[in-house]
DNA sequence: ATGCACCCTGTAGCTGCTGCAGGGTCAAGG
DNA sequence: CCTTGACCCTGCAGCAGCTACAGGGTGCAT
């Protein structure tokens, strides 16, 4: 499997998989000889995971912490546990500073009337108290 | 008023203060003999504004355009709203997406039974399917 | 005169990619 | 056999938005 074939198979750039073998995410693959990349499904499945976790908004520190975790199969689950349960509580956190944003944002626009710079409300609520 | 003490007064570091007249975002100060940052109430409330709108999650061309807008007094309010609004929209995408990701996130974590990695749940989730 | 807190410039680093220049490889079509 | 086009290679620069040095200068108190 070529670089190209493994990115559409995993819909990730061919640059992004040569910048993951690069940071050590993803291991250096067989080379044809012509000395193009050459990818097997353990290649295949480890960048899925990859994406996965980097979609579910892994950090790429915790997906490096992820698959190491994964590739020991005999440790206990709970390291993984602690890895996905810290990440959830900054999700949450990022929620709701997201939720008190939108909400100072949108009382900001509805008080805007819409009538010159000079009396403006967003502009007022940005300005120095 | 120096730079540190500019920083003080609006809770940024020094550092930013440099970059962000680098970047034009606030003008070139007055200097002092000994060539000190030489910083007047103008400026403070000039930084102040770009803090807050920063903390409101505009980005730094949007606040480039609200600076831009808010010089300009006698113009209508309704392009200050409409910048304001496209950011609360975006605002409200980050919150949309968020949230899914939490759902699915919790998903992996409360099937974890905490067993062995070979059985985990979570890496089971991340894994090719 | 010495110490310390602060200031200066310039540059490199961070995350997580993305894009480009300037080349090499390979298979198909004329 | 030669060319065209799609793909591949390396290496490096760039994005946002800072942050953190290094290696020096200034200003004030002791």
């Amino acid at each position: 499997m070529k670089i190209g074939e493994l990115a559409r198979a995993t819909s990730t750039k061919v640059e992004t998989i040569r910048f993951y073998e690069r940071i050590g995410l993803l291991p250096e693959p067989a080379r044809t000889d012509g000395n193009y990349r050459d990818y097997g499904p353990d290649q295949l499945a480890r960048l899925s995971f990859v994406r996965r976790a980097r979609d579910l908004g892994f950090t790429l520190d915790q997906v490096r912490e992820l698959l190491s975790l994964a590739d020991d199969r005999d440790r206990s689950c709970k390291a993984v546990d602690v890895v996905a349960r810290e990440h959830l509580a900054q999700v949450d956190q990022k929620i709701a500073d997201l939720r008190s944003l939108r909400k100072e944002l949108s009382g900001m626009i509805d008080q805007c009337g819409q009538g010159a710079i000079s009396e403006c409300r967003i502009i007022e609520a940005l300005g120095p108290s």
